[in-house]
DNA sequence: CCAATCACG
DNA sequence: ACGTACGTGATTGGT
C-alpha cells in the first residue's frame, strides 16, 4: 500500500518556531524555525515511510493564535518577523530538497492539502496529514490520518486522528466538525457562527441531530430559549458559517505526474543550505546519507610523501619559488608524538607522514628551520604546534626556548588563522577549516566527522584505516589556513581590526605559549594533606545529614536531595524549578534557620566542591616536574577575554577562608617570589573613560573609594557618614551597571524591593549624568549595527537585540551595554600581559609572567630581579593604556599565591 | 549530552 | 504579561 505523507506548512513552521529558542546563525540570521521545521519532517518520514511527500503553504503569511495570545481571542497577530523570514528559508530548503512546495493564490493550505488528500485516497494511497490545527480534522477519513504535533514537556507528542478517533475524541465524525464549528463560529477564523452558542452546546446538537440542517428542521423539538431563538433568527448566518468553515476539497491543483515521489532528500544543495544556515544537528543526516563527494575536490590532488627525497624536494621548490606564506597544520595524538603535517602553497598541497624514515624529530626541525628562514607558516592552533614542537626537542634546546620563550626559538613569524576568524566574530564554539572554508572562501569542504566519524582524531591518527582520511583532513587545515587567512585579514582590516589583530592577539598567541610552558609549581603534599582534611569533615557531615534526614542518599544529587528536604522532611519554602526543587545556595540559605540539616549541607556542599574541583582536581593536573600547566584558550568568550581550562586557574577559591588555603599550594621555584599583581577597578575606570561622565571620572582622579563616592551620592549622604550598608548597596549598584543594570537583578542582589532598587538606579544616572546617555547609545548604536565595539575596536555582535522576543532583545540590551566594558578591560590587560612579557625576555630578566586572572597577573620574579621587575610590571599594566583616569594597580609579594595576592 | 551547582573575574 | 543581572569551566547526576 503506497502512502503519501502531507504537510501543512505555516502551521508546522509556527510550531517549529514557537517549540524552540530563537537559534541564530553567525550571521545573526533567525534559523530556529527552518530547524525545527526540517526536523519535525525529517522524523514524520522515518516514522511514516511515505512513497510521496508534499508540503502546502498558504500565498500570504497567515497570522496566528498561540499560548500567549488566548487572551486576547479574535485578534490574531500577524507573524511577527523572526518567524516571518524564515519561511522562504524554509520553502528554499525544501525545494533543495526535491520536496514540492505547493501555493496556490486564492487558495488556502486547507483546501491544498484537503484536495490533495482526496485525490490521494481515491488513488488508494494512505495519507497523512500534519498539522497544528485542528480545523482539518474534518477531513479525516478511514484512510486519511491528521497528526497532530503537541508540544509536551519531554518532547513533542502526537496525537492520531482518522474519523473514528475524532468522533471517540469530539462525539462527531469529521465532516460534522464542519457543522460543530458553524454553530460556535471561530472568531480568529472570521467565522461568525451562532451568537450564545459554545462549543458545548454546538456539539451535543450536532451530536443529536448530525448537521445544522437537521437541526433546524427539528428546532421545534428543543427546548425554546434565548439560544435556540438565536439559531433560528440567525440560520443565514449559520449557513454561512458553514461554508466558511468547509475546506475545499476540489481545488484546481495541476501536479506534475510523479512530482511528490519521495526521493533522496539530502541533496548537495540542501547540505549547502544547512551550513549556511549552520544546522549543525542536521548536518550529519546530511553526511550519512551523501557520499563522501563534495563541491571541492581538491582532496585528488593532496600528495602524501614519506621519503626525505621529497620532503627536500618540496622544501627546495618552495625555497625557489620565493614564496613566503605556507598553510601548515600539524597532526599530533594524545601524546603529544607528531604524527605527520600538511603543508599548502595553495597549488600544492602535501602531508609529510612520519612513517618510515622521516621522524617527527627531523620534520619539527625543518619546519623551524624554514619559519626562520623568513616563511610564514600559518596554523589553526599555533600555540598547540609551538608545543607540539617543544616536545621534540633536545634538553637545550627546551631550555632556551624557557628562557628566550617561543617566539624566538621555535616560529618567529608564524599566525594563526583561528585567532584571526575569532576577531570576525567571537561567538562561535569553534573555528575550523570546514567552517571557515565555506564561510570565507565559499567552498565545501569535508569536515572532520565527514572523514571520521565519530572516531576521534586521537584514533584515527592510529588507525591504518583512516590514513587516507587523515591526510585529506590534514591537507584541507592546511589548505584553508593558506586560502582563507588574506581575505580573513582583509575582513579585519575593513573592521577595523588590524591594529588588535597585529598588536595584541597575535603577539598574545606567543605570550601565552610561554605561559603555558612555564607551569606553576605544586606542593604536592600539602595538596594532598588539604585534601585529606576535607575528606574527614566532609565524612562528619555526611554522616550528620543522614542521621537527620533518616536515611541515606546522595547528597551530590539536586533531585534527592529536593525530595529529601521538602517532602519528606517538609521543609517549607522549597522552590520550584522545571525539574523539582531548586537547592541552589542562595535558596537554602534562606532556609537555613529553619533546620541545621541545611547548614549542614551547605558546609558539605561548599567542601565537596573544594574537595573534588580543587584538592583532587588539581592534583590530577600536576606534570611530572611538579608544576601545572593550564591551557589559556583565546578564541573561546564573546567579549575578548581568555578562558583558561585543564585545570582552569582563573577560579581558584579566594571568597572564603578555607578555599583560599589552596592558594598556598601554588609556590614560586627555589630563589623565587611571586609578585601578584591586580588592576583597582579596571571596569569601572574603563567606564568612567568611555561615558567621560565628569562625576565619576572626578571621583577617581580624587582617589575615592569609588563604592562609598557612589553611595554618597546615590542615597544623599555626606561621604564620611555613608554606612556600611550603604556602600554595600552602591557596590551593587556599580557592579549592575557594568552588567547592563534592571532593576529586577539589582533588588535581587540586595534583597531590596523592585520599586527601592529602581530609585537607586535612578538616582545613579542623576549623580553621573552622562552615563545614560552612554548606555543608551551603546543599545541604540548596537541596534543599529548589529555588534558593539570595544576601545579598540574589538567587536560582538548582537543579533538578539533586533529579536522581538522582549526576553531576548533585553538580553541583547545587557550585552549591549556589558560588552564593550568588560572587553575593553580585557583588551587593556592582554596589551599589559605582552608588554610585560615581551619586557622581561628584552630586559634580559629571568623572571616569568605565569598567570593571567581577568584583571590580575602572577610573575614568578627572581628574587634579585625583585626590584626591576616591581617597576616593569607597575609601569606595563599602568601604561598599557591612557585613559581619562589612571590604571591603578595593587601589588603583593609572597610565598605563595596566598601570600601575594 | 544536558541541567544544576558553584568556583572565579 | 513576560521573568533577568555580565563573562567563564569543572564536577556531578541523570536521561
Amino acid at each position: 500500500m503506497s502512502k503519501l505523507l502531507l504537510i501543512d506548512g505555516h502551521s508546522i513552521a509556527n510550531r517549529a518556531f514557537y517549540g524552540l529558542p530563537d537559534l541564530t546563525n553567525s550571521q545573526g540570521e533567525h534559523t530556529g524555525a527552518i530547524f525545527g521545521f526540517i526536523n519535525m519532517m525529517l522524523k514524520f518520514i522515518d516514522d511514516e515511510q511515505p512513497d510521496n511527500f508534499a508540503v502546502a503553504f498558504d500565498v500570504h503569511a497567515p497570522t496566528f493564535r498561540h499560548k500567549m495570545f488566548e487572551a486576547y481571542k479574535g485578534t490574531r497577530k500577524p507573524m511577527v518577523p523572526e518567524l516571518k523570514e524564515q519561511i522562504p528559508r524554509i520553502q528554499e530548503m525544501l525545494r533543495a530538497m526535491g520536496v514540492p512546495v505547493i501555493t496556490m493564490e486564492g487558495w488556502e493550505a486547507d483546501d491544498i492539502l484537503g484536495t490533495l488528500a482526496r485525490i490521494g485516497e481515491e488513488k488508494g494511497f494512505d495519507v497523512t496529514i500534519v498539522s497544528g490545527d485542528r480545523d482539518l480534522l474534518q477531513l479525516a477519513t478511514e484512510k486519511v490520518k491528521i497528526s497532530i504535533p503537541k508540544t509536551k514537556k519531554g518532547g513533542t507528542e502526537i496525537e492520531n486522528y482518522f474519523a473514528a478517533d475524532v468522533k471517540e475524541a469530539y462525539g462527531v465524525t469529521p465532516k460534522q466538525f464542519i457543522d460543530v464549528k458553524a454553530l460556535q463560529g471561530d472568531t480568529s477564523d472570521n467565522i461568525p457562527g451562532v451568537e450564545g452558542i459554545g462549543p458545548k452546546t454546538a456539539q451535543t446538537w450536532i451530536a443529536q441531530y448530525g448537521s445544522i440542517e437537521e437541526c433546524h428542521a427539528h428546532v421545534d423539538e428543543m427546548k425554546k430559549g434565548k439560544v435556540v431563538q438565536n439559531f433560528i433568527d440567525q440560520w443565514d448566518i449559520a449557513v454561512l458559517s458553514k461554508e466558511l468553515a468547509t475546506i475545499n476539497v476540489n481545488a484546481p491543483i495541476e501536479l506534475e505526474e510523479g512530482c511528490t515521489k519521495l526521493e533522496n532528500l539530502f541533496t548537495e544543495e540542501a547540505y549547502l543550505l544547512c551550513k549556511r544556515y549552520e544546522l549543525k544537528k542536521l548536518l550529519p543526516r546530511f553526511e550519512a546519507s551523501t557520499t563522501t563527494k563534495v563541491q571541492d575536490n581538491r582532496a585528488e590532488t593532496f600528495k602524501r610523501i614519506y621519503d626525505f627525497t621529497d620532503v627536500e624536494d618540496f622544501f627546495a621548490e618552495l625555497k625557489k619559488s620565493g614564496k613566503d606564506f605556507v598553510g601548515a597544520s600539524i597532526m599530533a595524538g594524545e601524546d603529544k608524538r607528531i604524527k605527520g603535517a600538511a603543508l599548502s602553497v595553495g597549488d600544492s598541497t602535501v602531508y609529510v607522514d612520519c612513517a618510515g624514515f622521516i621522524t617527527p624529530d627531523y620534520l619539527g626541525h625543518k619546519l623551524m628551520e624554514i619559519s626562520k628562514a623568513g616563511v610564514k607558516l600559518c596554523f589553526w592552533d599555533l600555540k598547540n604546534a609551538m608545543h607540539l614542537l617543544y616536545e621534540l626537542m633536545s634538553d637545550d634546546e627546551k631550555q632556551a626556548i624557557l628562557t628566550n620563550g617561543g617566539k624566538a626559538e621555535i616560529f618567529p613569524t608564524a599566525v594563526d588563522v583561528a585567532v584571526a576568524a575569532y576577531l570576525l566574530n567571537p561567538t562561535k564554539n569553534a573555528y575550523t577549516a570546514d567552517d571557515v572554508a565555506s564561510e570565507m572562501l565559499g567552498i565545501i569542504i569535508p569536515a572532520q566527522a565527514d572523514l571520521f566519524g565519530k572516531t576521534k582524531l586521537n584514533a584515527a591518527l592510529e588507525d591504518d584505516n583512516l590514513l587516507e582520511a587523515v591526510t585529506t583532513y590534514a591537507c584541507y587545515n592546511a589548505y584553508v589556513a593558506f586560502a582563507a587567512f588574506e581575505k580573513v585579514i582583509a575582513q579585519i582590516k575593513e573592521e577595523g581590526m588590524l591594529d588588535i589583530y597585529e598588536n595584541i592577539e597575535m603577539p598574545l598567541v606567543y605570550t601565552l605559549f610561554d605561559m603555558e610552558l612555564q607551569g606553576i609549581a605544586m606542593d604536592k603534599e600539602a595538596l594532598a594533606e588539604y585534601g585529606n582534611r576535607l575528606s574527614v569533615r566532609i565524612n562528619e557531615l555526611e554522616q550528620s545529614i543522614y542521621s537527620q534526614a533518616g536515611e541515606e542518599f546522595n547528597i551530590n544529587s539536586p533531585k534527592q536531595l529536593g525530595v529529601i528536604l521538602f517532602e519528606r522532611m517538609g521543609i517549607e519554602g522549597g522552590k520550584k524549578t522545571k525539574t523539582g526543587y531548586s537547592t541552589a545556595a542562595d535558596v537554602l540559605e534562606e532556609l537555613s534557620a529553619t533546620n541545621p540539616i541545611i547548614c549542614d549541607i551547605l558546609e558539605y556542599r561548599q567542601l565537596a566542591k573544594l574537595k573534588s574541583t580543587y584538592a583532587d582536581g588539581l592534583a590530577a593536573c600536576v606534570d611530572s616536574d611538579g608544576r601545572i600547566r593550564s591551557t589559556f584558550m583565546q578564541t573561546v568568550t564573546a567579549t575578548g577575554r581568555i578562558s583558561s581550562t585543564e585545570p582552569n586557574l582563573q577560579n581558584i577559591p579566594i571568597r572564603m577562608e578555607l578555599g583560599r588555603e589552596i592558594r598556598k599550594v601554588f609556590y614560586p621555584k627555589d630563589g623565587c617570589i611571586f609578585l601578584d599583581a591586580d588592576y583597582s577597578q579596571i571596569e569601572l575606570r574603563v567606564l568612567a573613560h568611555m561615558s567621560g561622565d565628569e562625576n565619576l571620572i572626578g571621583a577617581f582622579k580624587a582617589g575615592q573609594d569609588i563604592h562609598r563616592s557612589t553611595a554618597s551620592l546615590v542615597f544623599n549622604t555626606p561621604f564620611d557618614e555613608v554606612t556600611d550598608l550603604q556602600r554595600r548597596r552602591a557596590k551593587a549598584v556599580n557592579f549592575g551597571i557594568v552588567y547592563g543594570i534592571s532593576a529586577f537583578g539589582l533588588a535581587k542582589d540586595i534583597g531590596v524591593g523592585r520599586k527601592e532598587a529602581q530609585e537607586y538606579i535612578d538616582n545613579y544616572f542623576v549623580a553621573y549624568p552622562k552615563m545614560h546617555e552612554f548606555l543608551e547609545g551603546l543599545k541604540s548604536d548596537g541596534k543599529e549595527k548589529g555588534y558593539v565595539t570595544t576601545m579598540y575596536g574589538r567587536r560582538r555582535p548582537i543579533p538578539e537585540l533586533s529579536s522581538s522576543n522582549f526576553m531576548t532583545r533585553q538580553f541583547g540590551e545587557r550585552v549591549a551595554m556589558n560588552s564593550p566594558i568588560q572587553g575593553t578591560a580585557a583588551d587593556i590587560i592582554k596589551i599589559a600581559m605582552v608588554n610585560v612579557h615581551d619586557r622581561l625576555l628584552k630586559e634580559g630578566l629571568k623572571s616569568k609572567l605565569l598567570l593571567q586572572v581577568h584583571d590580575e597577573l602572577l610573575v614568578e620574579a627572581l628574587e634579585s630581579e625583585r626590584i626591576q621587575v616591581e617597576k616593569l610590571i607597575a609601569e606595563e599594566m599602568e601604561n598599557a593604556a591612557k585613559l581619562a583616569v589612571n590604571l591603578e594597580i595593587d601589588m603583593n609579594a609572597g610565598k605563595t599565591w596566598a601570600e601575594a595576592h
